[in-house]
DNA sequence: TCCTTTGGTATCTTTTTTGATACTATACCA
DNA sequence: TGGTATAGTATCAAAAAAGATACCAAAGGA
């Protein structure tokens, strides 16, 4: 792709969008499970409190990857899903998840390399 | 792809490698400009200190991606290049890339239609 | 002799993220 | 009357990331 005027570097953008340490797995498992209400994500999501997940969830929400729908009943119930623009983030965490396997690997083939270098030296 | 055995999720591997507020630059920087030196590194990009360069150089030669090169000299030369192996990440970036050029445009769609919306309240 | 250059390291401070904990409203049920 | 469930908010504390600044070695040049 040859760019005569070069673009502004928008990896940045997506990456905004990904990073924090429980959005992947929020959108994650709004894409394989479909819409979950707030008590069933914090739920599947040991670990996370109750602040993070409803901060991750709102952020996504501005950014438009998430949707929100609140139930006017007591106690309450909000559900949330994934928008049809977020599902378009799909093929970048696909590849992520691909990189990422190979390179579990690639880390434990080099670890191996290094211990039997280290053992014959 | 149906998985019987469902992987562990490797896309916070991934994240894991591409995130820092200067990796993404400083990857793309060397697979677009090949080798560079650690001063001609620093120059292109404006605001980053010396710690934060060395650490994420450092960081990246660790995971395998960048490979540094001492030159025994006085003064010092260190050259910087992007391994094969780091190679195989620019398929992702590019995806980021692409995907991060739609969103800041679905992003300004997004507010002129608020805008339109509050003004016609 | 002193200054410059390069590629760092060592400390300290500030900012940003993340986590822990307590608290709230309100319908329903026993 | 008291307890439960849901989806939060508010406050404070801890940890992690980033930034500012000072320092170092040793060759070469003025």
């Amino acid at each position: 792709m040859a760019e005569r005027v070069p673009e502004k570097c928008r990896v940045e953008d997506a990456l905004g969008i990904l990073v924090g340490k429980w959005k992947p797995i929020i959108i994650l498992h709004l894409l394989q499970q479909g819409t979950k209400r707030f008590s069933e994500l914090k739920r599947a999501m040991p670990g996370i409190t109750q602040k993070m997940l409803t901060k991750q969830l709102r952020e996504l929400e501005d950014e438009d990857i998430v949707e929100r729908v609140v139930y006017p009943q007591v106690p309450p119930k909000v559900e949330y899903s994934i928008t049809a623009y977020g599902k378009t983030l799909e093929p970048i965490l696909e590849a992520m998840h691909e990189w990422g396997t190979k390179h579990t690997f690639h880390k434990s083939e080099k670890e191996e390399q290094e211990q039997s270098e280290r053992a014959s030296s």
